[in-house]
RNA sequence: CGGGGCGUGGCGCAGUCUGGUGAGCGCACCUGCCUUGGGCGCAGGGGGUCGGCGGUUCAAAUCCGCCCGCCCCGACCA
């Protein structure tokens, strides 16, 4: 393709809207265009990147005996109604009439209409397993869309859906898929890592996100430093609290005035201790009636493990008359000690020696509180968001916590669409029973953003070879010496033929753009011929991501830069 | 949905507080000349209902009201 010719608006300037880099150098780059809030056109640089991604998922799909297939974005309601999910889905499901005034929504998943699909066609165990995907646009109406690619509302998502006639089928299933998504993110050459996750509004039993390990993503993600442990920290376990030793005698419990002290920073600082040594008393309202959670003052409430441990639906943080109702004291004094609630507490609280905690009572805390001598909670629990240097669930080990980019996630979903929506099969004994389901996406547009978040330099993208738009980037540095422009074409010529995807710069602009323009965009191989090299019939070889070129005689570079595409 | 901010030519912005000077600057774009190893130089030029509607005023980009769009923080979330 030549430069002259290809629709590439590139820009010098950083966009205003845009915060991340992969954002930035996706405007700036000629990539994409935002047509509204969370909305994008692909140019066509932006465009060649996400249908190598594409490809790749393709090849891998097919590879673990997956089947292409293409269902329609706009989904009518009753099917929605069916799986249960229509009033459940919430404002991101982007609903809208028809003429007829019949209910439709544009897809946001494709389960229901998968499930649709194959229970009408599959009657027999004999044509199980079964492994569906598609590569399609989604849309979800986010609350917030940004990032550009990363959050959007209209994205392109790989989803797969695999029937089995039992768990042991589905199990494999997964494993399979599992296995696929390590490879794909592998080709895509991006520093990833599989973390356990939670199921969210899909459901099923059993989950892994695979996360793209960067600084600006939107996640965080728990790993062990001793073992394979990983999880999204929605979902990390922590390990029992190890007792400080040697452990600090108790004192006599004593309520100490905190005028106007109510939250945890604030009645550290007052009574000059650590928050660590506070005891945060946060009060719920479920559907089984009020419940009291004790959380160490440095520590955050995680309210996934705590819906789970109690089995509830509804939970909401107390209102200001609860909590007086509960305690006797405004927000701010709450404290486990004569408390008349049920009470949970975090395993951490265990080992919490002469505490800080409310005092149910207003302007006042207590110090020196202790368990069991001063309350006992009906049980402890791993209720907490998981932080820096944890104890480890499986092992023991110190947890770390980074940041990632959510790009894959495969879910065992169990029977929760087949059975909801008589997606059955006749076994071999001729019983009829629900196909066991799982779900796989990966978001496209996302592992394009996320693949320049972790290789781009100051000057712009670094395309790992196998997403990169062009691989080879031909720069003559004035085309209107006719040496210059001999010598690229031909190359031009010669590497296309090769079968490789070559840029050739042909615009008559100062060398300075056509330099900015190569490195901002990203191509891996950059061919550059000037007087200097050319003189001594050679040209200059130039990888993206290294400092220097190397020059290399023109009838030698073709085999040159094969070796360093295929390297 | 709560809090904050922004909307002036394709992009980045100034001007708005304190109403009145020919709506301006940089980049991009067009023409000509010049130049060609890291976003050259000179000259000329095109492009704006100042987000929309309404109001105040002799006069509104500027003040007031309503609406729309976009961005950030939070809540939310495959």
């Amino acid at each position: 393709m030549r430069l002259t010719r290809l629709y590439l608006p590139t820009l010098k300037e950083v966009p205003a809207e845009a915060e991340v880099v992969s954002h930035q150098l996706m405007l700036r780059a000629g990539m994409i265009r935002k047509l509204a809030a969370g909305v994008y056109s692909y140019l066509p640089l932006g465009l060649r990147a996400l249908r190598k991604v594409e490809q790749i998922i393709r090849e891998e799909m097919d590879r673990a005996g997956g089947q292409e297939v293409f269902l329609p974005g706009v989904q009518p309601a009753e099917l929605w109604e069916e799986s249960g999910r229509w009033a459940v889905f919430g404002k991101e499901l982007l609903k809208f009439k028809d003429r007829h005034d019949r209910d439709f929504c544009l897809g946001p998943t494709h389960e229901e209409v998968i499930t649709d699909l194959v229970r009408h066609e599959v009657r027999s165990y004999r044509q199980l397993p079964l492994l569906l995907y598609q590569i399609q646009n989604k849309f979800r109406d986010e609350v917030r869309p940004r990032f550009g690619l990363m959050r959007g509302r209209e994205f392109g998502m790989k989803d797969a859906y695999s029937f089995d006639a039992d768990d042991a089928g589905a199990e494999r299933s997964y494993q399979q898929m599992y296995e696929a998504y390590s490879r794909i993110f592998e080709r895509c050459r991006l520093r990833f890592r599989p973390v356990e996750a939670e199921t969210g509004a899909i459901g099923g039993s059993f989950s892994h996100e695979f996360m793209v390990l960067a600084e600006t993503g939107e996640d965080s993600l728990v790993s062990c430093t001793a073992c394979a442990y990983a999880a999204n920290v929605e979902r990390a376990e922590i390990g029992p609290a190890r007792q400080a030793s040697p452990a600090e005698p108790e004192r006599p419990l004593e309520k100490v005035a905190t005028p106007g002290m109510k939250t945890v920073e604030e009645v550290s600082r007052f009574l000059g201790v650590e928050p660590r040594a506070l005891i945060k008393t946060l009060l719920f309202e479920t559907e089984q009636g009020p419940v009291a959670v004790l959380v160490r003052g440095d520590h955050q409430l995680n309210e996934g493990k705590l819906r789970r441990h109690l089995g509830c639906d509804l939970l909401a943080l107390a209102s200001e008359s609860m909590v007086e109702e509960l305690t006797g004291a405004p927000m701010g004094f709450a404290g486990p000690v004569g408390l008349k609630a049920r009470l949970l507490a975090d395993q951490a609280i265990r080992v919490v020696r002469n505490g800080v905690s409310g005092a149910n009572e207003r302007d006042a805390h207590l110090v020196h509180v202790n368990h069991p001598r001063d309350f006992q909670p009906a049980t402890f629990a791993d209720l907490r968001v998981a932080a820096e240097g944890d104890p480890c669930a499986r092992c023991g080990g110190e947890q770390r916590v980074s940041r990632g980019i959510e790009v894959g996630h495969i879910f065992k979903l169990g029977t929760k669409y087949s059975e909801a929506m008589g997606a059955t099969f006749l076994d071999e004994a001729g019983r009829e029973r629900p196909m066991v389901m799982g779900c796989y996406g990966i978001g496209t547009g996302r592992t394009v953003a996320a693949a320049i978040e972790q290789n781009h330099d100051e000057h712009g993208i670094i395309w790992p070879v196998p997403l990169a738009p062009y691989q080879v980037y031909i720069l003559p540095i004035n085309v209107k010496q006719g040496a210059q422009r001999e010598a690229a074409e031909g190359l031009y010529r010669e590497l296309t033929d090769q079968g490789l995807e070559v840029l050739l710069d042909d615009r008559d602009e100062r060398p300075g753009s056509k330099f900015h323009d190569a490195d901002l965009i990203g191509i891996p191989i950059r061919i550059t011929l000037g007087d200097r090299a050319l003189k001594g019939g050679r040209a200059e070889v130039k990888r993206r991501e290294a400092a220097a070129a190397e020059e290399v005689p023109l009838a030698e570079v073709g085999a040159r830069v094969l070796e360093l595409v295929r390297g």
